[in-house]
DNA sequence: GCGACAG
DNA sequence: ATCTTGTCGC
């Protein structure tokens, strides 16, 4: 249905980086059917706090490190996962899904696990998730069927969560962090590293707001698009750091709980469970020569 | 018409 | 995402 708007924005990736024996014509019914799917989980999404565990205390100073309460780790936030996925540089088809956890507390690495395969699926703006889902996806339930102690109560994405434009372009409201969210039932949370055009919102445009703000108020600024939604935060999540973050909200949490906890997690720029996840995820690739 | 588009 | 060198700074 709306597989029509927004059709020269399809066509231009596909050119570009769908695989060539695919034909335009069958792209097209791929995006088509993608639609579809986001369109079906966005139904299932929850964009407020649903989640049994607390925040761990908001103790006076600088960090919590060490010192989550004992024995009450149901019902306070103790592991974070941290998924993303990387690529062999000589075969673009090959890819290193990767999901670490860590605990909230210490922000060390508990569990690590790995999964090298063949991605059949291009990568299309916009539609992520359906490159890189299905591999995390496999990673978290491997988990949960064995019911592993270190399974994640809350998930960092590498990429975005949902974004609100109004208008043609519906597609992309969807983010890989939602669509892993839902799929998953497990709390999410979107990171990007840079902006996705969406909505009216520029790289330059956020700059000026971010220098507008200046160091005098917050270190972040909503994203507010064209339609007046606010989409997510742009975020320097260091001091060190003048490149923002960008955190949007993924699946049953809320923008201003995602930002608290994304505070909590970052040593650098990155929140620790990407970095970790990125770092390792690439590290896997090589040490196995599967360039 | 060209360009722009998370990873 | 990946290809890439040196370099400035704590």
């Amino acid at each position: 249905m709306t597989a029509t708007l927004c059709s020269f924005n399809l066509m231009f990736s596909m050119e570009k980086r769908a695989s060539p024996e695919i034909s335009s014509a069958e792209s097209h019914q791929f995006i088509e059917n993608w639609i579809q799917v986001q369109d079906s989980l966005k139904r299932r999404l929850v964009t407020e706090d649903d989640f049994t565990w607390k925040l761990p205390k908001p103790t006076s100073t600088a960090t919590v490190r060490g010192r989550i309460e004992e024995g009450d780790d149901k019902h306070v936030l103790k592991y974070v996962g941290g998924v993303d996925v990387s690529f062999s540089k000589d075969d673009p088809s090959v890819a290193c899904g990767t999901i670490v956890v860590l605990d909230l507390g210490t922000l060390e690495v508990v569990y690590d696990d790995y999964s090298v395969v063949r991605l059949q699926t291009p990568y299309v703006p916009g539609f992520l998730a359906l490159r890189e889902a299905p591999v995390l996806l496999k990673l978290l339930e491997k988990m949960k069927n064995s019911a592993h102690p270190f399974y994640p109560q809350l998930l960092m994405v590498d990429g975005n969560g949902l974004l609100h434009p109004r208008g043609k372009c519906t597609f992309t409201s969807f983010g890989l962090a939602c669509h892993l969210g839902v799929l998953a039932n497990i709390p999410t949370i979107g990171i990007g590293k840079t902006l996705h055009h969406v909505d009216g919102l520029t790289q330059s445009g956020v700059r000026e707001l971010l220098e507008a703000k200046g160091n005098l108020t917050e270190d972040f600024i909503a994203l507010t698009g064209y339609s007046g939604r606010t989409l997510g935060v742009a975020m320097r999540s260091t001091e060190s750091s003048l490149k923002p973050i960008f955190v949007s909200i993924g699946h049953r949490v809320s923008l201003d709980t995602a930002i608290i906890i994304i505070k909590m997690t970052c040593n650098y720029r990155v929140p620790e469970p990407v970095r970790q996840a990125d770092i390792r995820s690439r590290q896997y690739l090589q040490k196995h020569q599967w360039r």
